[in-house]
DNA sequence: AGGCATGTTACAGG
DNA sequence: ACCTGTAACATGCC
Protein backbone atom coordinates (compact mmCIF):
# COMPACT_ATOMS: atom_id res chain seq x y z
CA UNK A 1 0.00 0.00 0.00
CA UNK A 2 2.63 2.22 0.66
CA UNK A 3 3.27 5.02 -2.09
CA UNK A 4 0.13 4.25 -3.46
CA UNK A 5 -2.85 6.08 -3.82
CA UNK A 6 -6.07 4.19 -3.07
CA UNK A 7 -8.74 4.55 -5.70
CA UNK A 8 -11.86 3.81 -3.59
CA UNK A 9 -12.80 3.10 -0.35
CA UNK A 10 -16.05 1.23 -0.15
CA UNK A 11 -17.49 1.04 3.37
CA UNK A 12 -19.07 -2.31 3.19
CA UNK A 13 -20.29 -2.26 7.30
CA UNK A 14 -19.56 0.78 9.42
CA UNK A 15 -20.16 -0.37 12.62
CA UNK A 16 -17.02 -0.82 14.93
CA UNK A 17 -16.33 0.46 18.08
CA UNK A 18 -16.45 3.83 16.59
CA UNK A 19 -18.38 4.69 13.08
CA UNK A 20 -15.93 4.46 9.99
CA UNK A 21 -15.99 7.76 8.76
CA UNK A 22 -17.71 8.39 5.62
CA UNK A 23 -15.74 11.18 4.17
CA UNK A 24 -12.68 8.34 3.37
CA UNK A 25 -13.28 8.52 -0.25
CA UNK A 26 -13.50 12.94 -0.05
CA UNK A 27 -10.91 13.29 2.28
CA UNK A 28 -8.06 10.41 1.10
CA UNK A 29 -9.06 8.97 -2.33
CA UNK A 30 -6.64 11.79 -4.24
CA UNK A 31 -3.53 11.04 -1.66
CA UNK A 32 -0.56 8.89 -1.17
CA UNK A 33 0.21 6.68 1.53
CA UNK A 34 3.36 8.04 2.25
CA UNK A 35 4.39 5.38 5.10
CA UNK A 36 3.14 2.86 7.45
CA UNK A 37 3.53 2.73 11.13
CA UNK A 38 2.94 0.93 14.62
CA UNK A 39 3.36 2.04 17.53
CA UNK A 40 1.90 -0.48 20.55
CA UNK A 41 -1.35 -2.30 19.12
CA UNK A 42 -2.25 0.67 16.95
CA UNK A 43 -1.58 0.79 13.26
CA UNK A 44 -1.34 4.51 11.14
CA UNK A 45 -1.17 4.77 7.63
CA UNK A 46 0.23 8.06 6.64
CA UNK A 47 -1.22 10.10 3.89
CA UNK A 48 -0.02 13.15 1.73
CA UNK A 49 -1.49 16.53 3.75
CA UNK A 50 -1.28 15.47 7.42
CA UNK A 51 -4.14 13.03 6.56
CA UNK A 52 -3.50 9.99 9.45
CA UNK A 53 -5.80 6.36 9.48
CA UNK A 54 -5.62 5.17 13.19
CA UNK A 55 -6.52 1.60 12.78
CA UNK A 56 -7.21 -0.94 16.22
CA UNK A 57 -7.56 -4.65 15.23
CA UNK A 58 -9.08 -5.31 18.28
CA UNK A 59 -9.25 -9.00 19.31
CA UNK A 60 -10.50 -10.26 15.67
CA UNK A 61 -9.68 -7.51 12.90
CA UNK A 62 -7.23 -8.13 10.14
CA UNK A 63 -6.30 -7.62 6.59
CA UNK A 64 -6.89 -9.71 4.08
CA UNK A 65 -5.61 -9.04 0.27
CA UNK A 66 -7.49 -10.12 -2.47
CA UNK A 67 -7.34 -9.70 -6.18
CA UNK A 68 -11.35 -9.97 -6.93
CA UNK A 69 -13.81 -7.69 -5.52
CA UNK A 70 -15.10 -10.02 -3.22
CA UNK A 71 -17.29 -9.65 -0.23
CA UNK A 72 -16.94 -12.04 3.27
CA UNK A 73 -19.03 -12.30 6.26
CA UNK A 74 -18.16 -9.53 8.52
CA UNK A 75 -15.97 -7.29 5.94
CA UNK A 76 -16.11 -3.78 7.35
CA UNK A 77 -13.95 -1.65 5.01
CA UNK A 78 -12.64 -2.50 1.21
CA UNK A 79 -9.28 -0.25 0.11
CA UNK A 80 -9.13 -0.38 -3.86
CA UNK A 81 -5.98 0.16 -5.42
CA UNK A 82 -5.25 -0.74 -9.48
CA UNK A 83 -4.31 -3.97 -9.18
CA UNK A 84 -5.71 -5.65 -5.60
CA UNK A 85 -8.16 -4.85 -3.34
CA UNK A 86 -7.32 -4.75 0.67
CA UNK A 87 -9.86 -5.66 3.13
CA UNK A 88 -10.46 -5.24 6.59
CA UNK A 89 -12.60 -7.53 8.53
CA UNK A 90 -13.74 -7.92 12.29
CA UNK A 91 -15.63 -10.66 13.71
CA UNK A 92 -16.21 -8.91 16.80
CA UNK A 93 -16.56 -5.56 16.47
CA UNK A 94 -14.05 -4.42 18.46
CA UNK A 95 -10.97 -2.68 16.21
CA UNK A 96 -11.64 0.63 14.65
CA UNK A 97 -10.35 3.22 11.85
CA UNK A 98 -10.87 6.79 12.98
CA UNK A 99 -9.18 9.50 10.67
CA UNK A 100 -7.07 12.47 12.38
CA UNK A 101 -4.75 14.82 11.15
CA UNK A 102 -1.43 15.45 12.71
CA UNK A 103 -2.54 17.42 15.64
CA UNK A 104 -5.26 15.27 16.59
CA UNK A 105 -3.41 11.71 16.41
CA UNK A 106 -0.68 13.09 18.59
CA UNK A 107 -3.82 14.84 21.22
CA UNK A 108 -5.80 11.40 20.52
CA UNK A 109 -6.83 9.71 23.88
CA UNK A 110 -5.47 6.99 22.15
CA UNK A 111 -1.95 7.60 21.91
CA UNK A 112 -1.29 10.31 24.02
CA UNK A 113 -0.37 8.57 27.39
CA UNK A 114 0.48 5.72 25.67
CA UNK A 115 4.04 4.06 27.34
CA UNK A 116 7.04 3.59 25.83
CA UNK A 117 8.11 0.54 22.79
CA UNK A 118 8.47 -2.78 24.97
CA UNK A 119 11.88 -3.19 22.47
CA UNK A 120 13.38 -0.37 22.71
CA UNK A 121 15.59 1.03 25.36
CA UNK A 122 13.31 3.25 27.16
CA UNK A 123 11.86 0.42 28.45
CA UNK A 124 14.35 -0.20 31.37
CA UNK A 125 15.39 -0.70 34.76
CA UNK A 126 14.76 3.07 35.86
CA UNK A 127 11.69 3.48 34.06
CA UNK A 128 10.14 0.52 35.94
CA UNK A 129 10.62 1.63 38.83
CA UNK A 130 9.64 4.63 38.69
CA UNK A 131 6.23 3.87 37.08
CA UNK A 132 5.39 0.75 38.99
CA UNK A 133 4.62 2.22 42.51
CA UNK A 134 1.35 1.21 42.17
CA UNK A 135 -1.65 -0.63 44.19
CA UNK A 136 -1.97 -3.46 41.63
CA UNK A 137 -0.53 -6.72 40.57
CA UNK A 138 2.14 -7.27 37.84
CA UNK A 139 -0.13 -8.76 35.34
CA UNK A 140 -2.22 -5.63 35.43
CA UNK A 141 0.63 -3.64 35.30
CA UNK A 142 2.15 -5.67 31.81
CA UNK A 143 -1.08 -4.95 30.46
CA UNK A 144 -1.22 -1.46 31.02
CA UNK A 145 -0.93 0.09 27.84
CA UNK A 146 0.19 3.66 29.07
CA UNK A 147 2.96 1.27 31.19
CA UNK A 148 4.36 -0.10 28.09
CA UNK A 149 3.40 -0.47 24.84
CA UNK A 150 1.71 -3.48 23.01
CA UNK A 151 1.70 -6.56 25.63
CA UNK A 152 -1.64 -8.30 25.21
CA UNK A 153 -2.63 -11.08 27.52
CA UNK A 154 -1.00 -14.22 26.06
CA UNK A 155 2.38 -12.25 26.51
CA UNK A 156 2.13 -11.77 29.88
CA UNK A 157 1.52 -15.12 30.93
CA UNK A 158 4.50 -16.35 28.99
CA UNK A 159 6.89 -13.46 30.50
CA UNK A 160 6.32 -14.03 34.08
CA UNK A 161 6.65 -17.82 33.68
CA UNK A 162 10.28 -17.00 32.02
CA UNK A 163 10.54 -14.46 34.67
CA UNK A 164 9.74 -17.09 37.63
CA UNK A 165 7.31 -13.58 38.83
CA UNK A 166 3.88 -14.63 40.09
CA UNK A 167 1.44 -12.82 37.96
CA UNK A 168 -0.33 -11.96 41.85
CA UNK A 169 2.64 -9.54 43.20
CA UNK A 170 1.41 -6.70 43.81
CA UNK A 171 3.83 -4.00 41.18
CA UNK A 172 5.33 -2.15 44.26
CA UNK A 173 6.62 -4.70 45.90
CA UNK A 174 9.12 -6.06 43.17
CA UNK A 175 12.52 -6.26 44.02
CA UNK A 176 15.44 -4.71 41.19
CA UNK A 177 16.45 -7.99 40.02
CA UNK A 178 12.95 -9.13 39.56
CA UNK A 179 12.51 -5.94 37.38
CA UNK A 180 15.54 -6.94 35.61
CA UNK A 181 13.89 -10.63 34.83
CA UNK A 182 10.43 -9.27 33.33
CA UNK A 183 12.41 -6.45 31.29
CA UNK A 184 14.37 -9.22 29.85
CA UNK A 185 12.32 -11.89 29.24
CA UNK A 186 9.31 -9.16 27.58
CA UNK A 187 11.96 -8.55 25.00
CA UNK A 188 13.01 -12.15 24.60
CA UNK A 189 9.79 -13.77 23.89
CA UNK A 190 8.28 -10.53 21.93
CA UNK A 191 11.58 -11.10 19.63
CA UNK A 192 10.89 -14.55 19.54
CA UNK A 193 7.29 -14.57 18.78
CA UNK A 194 7.87 -11.67 16.35
CA UNK A 195 10.33 -13.89 14.38
CA UNK A 196 7.53 -16.87 14.27
CA UNK A 197 4.94 -14.59 12.84
CA UNK A 198 3.08 -13.71 16.49
CA UNK A 199 0.22 -16.36 18.14
CA UNK A 200 -2.80 -17.48 16.29
CA UNK A 201 -5.06 -19.10 19.06
CA UNK A 202 -8.14 -19.63 17.13
CA UNK A 203 -6.94 -20.00 13.70
CA UNK A 204 -10.70 -20.00 12.02
CA UNK A 205 -10.32 -16.60 12.25
CA UNK A 206 -7.58 -16.10 9.82
CA UNK A 207 -8.25 -19.61 8.17
CA UNK A 208 -7.20 -18.92 4.88
CA UNK A 209 -4.67 -16.80 6.00
CA UNK A 210 -0.84 -17.72 7.34
CA UNK A 211 -1.23 -18.15 11.44
CA UNK A 212 1.58 -17.43 13.91
CA UNK A 213 3.54 -20.06 14.87
CA UNK A 214 4.44 -19.02 18.20
CA UNK A 215 1.67 -20.62 19.31
CA UNK A 216 3.54 -24.05 19.59
CA UNK A 217 5.92 -22.40 22.08
CA UNK A 218 3.92 -21.16 24.35
CA UNK A 219 4.70 -22.32 27.62
CA UNK A 220 1.85 -21.55 30.09
CA UNK A 221 -0.87 -19.89 28.57
CA UNK A 222 -3.91 -22.67 27.85
CA UNK A 223 -2.37 -25.44 29.71
CA UNK A 224 -4.25 -25.22 33.13
CA UNK A 225 -3.95 -28.54 34.77
CA UNK A 226 -1.10 -29.69 32.42
CA UNK A 227 2.55 -30.60 34.04
CA UNK A 228 4.92 -27.61 34.38
CA UNK A 229 7.66 -27.36 31.62
CA UNK A 230 10.12 -25.72 34.16
CA UNK A 231 9.95 -28.12 37.10
CA UNK A 232 8.58 -31.00 35.30
CA UNK A 233 6.02 -33.06 36.59
CA UNK A 234 5.93 -31.59 40.56
CA UNK A 235 3.50 -29.40 39.43
CA UNK A 236 -0.02 -27.90 37.38
CA UNK A 237 -0.24 -24.61 35.86
CA UNK A 238 -2.88 -22.99 37.46
CA UNK A 239 -5.52 -20.70 35.61
CA UNK A 240 -6.66 -17.56 37.63
CA UNK A 241 -8.93 -14.79 36.69
CA UNK A 242 -7.32 -10.90 37.27
CA UNK A 243 -9.16 -7.96 36.30
CA UNK A 244 -11.32 -9.81 33.79
CA UNK A 245 -8.76 -11.44 31.64
CA UNK A 246 -7.49 -15.69 32.41
CA UNK A 247 -4.03 -16.07 33.69
CA UNK A 248 -2.02 -18.95 33.56
CA UNK A 249 1.53 -19.56 36.28
CA UNK A 250 3.02 -22.25 37.84
CA UNK A 251 2.58 -21.94 41.47
CA UNK A 252 6.18 -23.52 42.26
CA UNK A 253 8.18 -21.88 40.02
CA UNK A 254 6.76 -18.31 40.47
CA UNK A 255 7.16 -17.06 43.66
C1' DA B 1 -28.61 -26.70 24.62
C1' DG B 2 -26.99 -22.93 26.89
C1' DG B 3 -23.59 -20.88 29.58
C1' DC B 4 -19.02 -19.56 29.30
C1' DA B 5 -14.67 -18.32 27.35
C1' DT B 6 -12.00 -15.90 23.62
C1' DG B 7 -6.05 -12.16 21.04
C1' DT B 8 -9.03 -5.43 23.65
C1' DT B 9 -10.34 -1.07 25.21
C1' DA B 10 -13.09 2.57 27.38
C1' DC B 11 -15.73 4.15 30.80
C1' DA B 12 -18.84 4.20 34.96
C1' DG B 13 -18.73 4.04 39.57
C1' DG B 14 -16.73 2.82 44.07
C1' DA C 1 -6.74 9.93 41.33
C1' DC C 2 -6.70 5.17 41.33
C1' DC C 3 -8.62 0.70 40.66
C1' DT C 4 -12.09 -2.89 39.23
C1' DG C 5 -15.84 -4.64 36.75
C1' DT C 6 -18.43 -4.58 32.73
C1' DA C 7 -20.11 -3.83 28.07
C1' DA C 8 -19.40 -3.74 23.16
C1' DC C 9 -19.86 -8.56 19.66
C1' DA C 10 -19.78 -13.29 17.24
C1' DT C 11 -18.49 -17.82 17.60
C1' DG C 12 -16.96 -22.38 19.29
C1' DC C 13 -16.55 -25.59 23.02
C1' DC C 14 -18.08 -28.40 26.93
Amino acid sequence: MRGQKTNEFKIINNKLRYKIPNNLNKKLSKLIITNIVRRGKYLILEYEKSNFLLIHLGMTGFFRLSKFAENKKHDHLLFRYKNFQIIYNDIRKFGFIKLYNQKELNDSKHLKEMGPEPLTKDFNETYFSNFSKRNISIKSLLMDQNFVAGLGNIYCSEILFEASVNPTRQSNSLRIDEISKIIKYTKKILNEAIKLGGTTIKNFIVSDLKIGYFKNQLKVYGRENKICKKCQKQHFIEKIIQNGRSTFFCKRCQL
